[in-house]
DNA sequence: GTAATTCGTGGGTGCAGACCAATCATTGGT
DNA sequence: ACCAATGATTGGTCTGCACCCACGAATTAC
């Protein structure tokens, strides 16, 4: 039996971006979880590596992710030492969070990991359409509220 | 504080359609989901107006989903009346499923809506910039496994 | 004709994501 | 000095999704 895809549903972005999304954000996170990572440890080490340290309630407005969880993921980030905590003096309620040297250098790996999937992945495409790829999903991404 | 996401992260391609392609399951799910539907009904309508009858294993098979979901997203569709389940007669294990008239219309219903929903996605994109993204996605879509 | 296999069905489990409520320490306003 | 608001934390809930097991009806293999 034929088991291609529905046209009336191919024919949509909308489709192709949510399942050709689903099947990334599935590899990407089946990599992580060997490591025994999700992908907001990911986020997080990129944020802090990108901007530098943040209070937990910037991490959690920049990444759009619940306060509650921050705390969680943050946990499991400084078991191995990748993430300090650090009461910030000027105002105590604040807790600073930065990244360390180590959790830089877990960071380097992380992105590793994810170059192999979407090699994998883009395999179909030419190096300059995945390039063109990238650009259009940034410029859709960028306006999203979130 | 800047609430832009990590570079680290959106030149990642596999990131931007994580999370993109979230968003846009997303807000197609909400809109189903304002007519009590989800995902999978209206693929499975998709797949049989597109490809005709199907048993309910070769849908199973075509959409990749779990046969035992398979019953339960028909049962969903069965009620007001979009799909007709009919015991084949050349063996009569299989359940030859086919969309009525009303099912039909049912879809092309869907169908606005989701690009309704892309078009509002895609706003910062030319016409002919998301006919390149649709393409490029299309390659990609293909190769998958599942 | 009996055994093994296939198809649909029902009920149930496990997981991950996002969210919520309550609490405690700290701060800023007045 | 007091009160309202903020930040972090804990320990939950709720939802959707995918999957698994066991069963009955029907078919195919031997």
């Amino acid at each position: 039996m034929d088991e291609t895809a529905p046209p009336t549903l191919t024919a949509l972005t909308t489709y192709l971006l949510s399942r050709v999304g689903k099947t990334a954000r599935g590899r990407l996170a089946d990599r992580l979880a060997g490591r025994g990572l999700r992908l907001w440890h990911m986020a997080v080490l990129a944020a802090l590596a990108d901007f530098g340290p943040h209070a937990q309630r910037d991490l959690a407005a920049r990444l759009a992710i619940h306060a509650s969880d921050v705390v969680k993921v943050l946990d499991e980030l400084a078991v191995p030492n990748w993430v300090e905590r650090v009461r910030d003096p000027t105002d105590r309620r604040r807790i600073q969070v930065s990244l360390t040297a180590a959790g830089r250098i877990a960071l380097a790996e992380l992105e590793a990991d994810a170059r192999e999937v979407q090699d994998r992945l883009l395999e179909p495409l030419s190096a300059s359409e995945r390039s063109v790829l990238n650009q259009l999903l940034l410029r859709v991404h960028e306006q999203l509220p979130d």
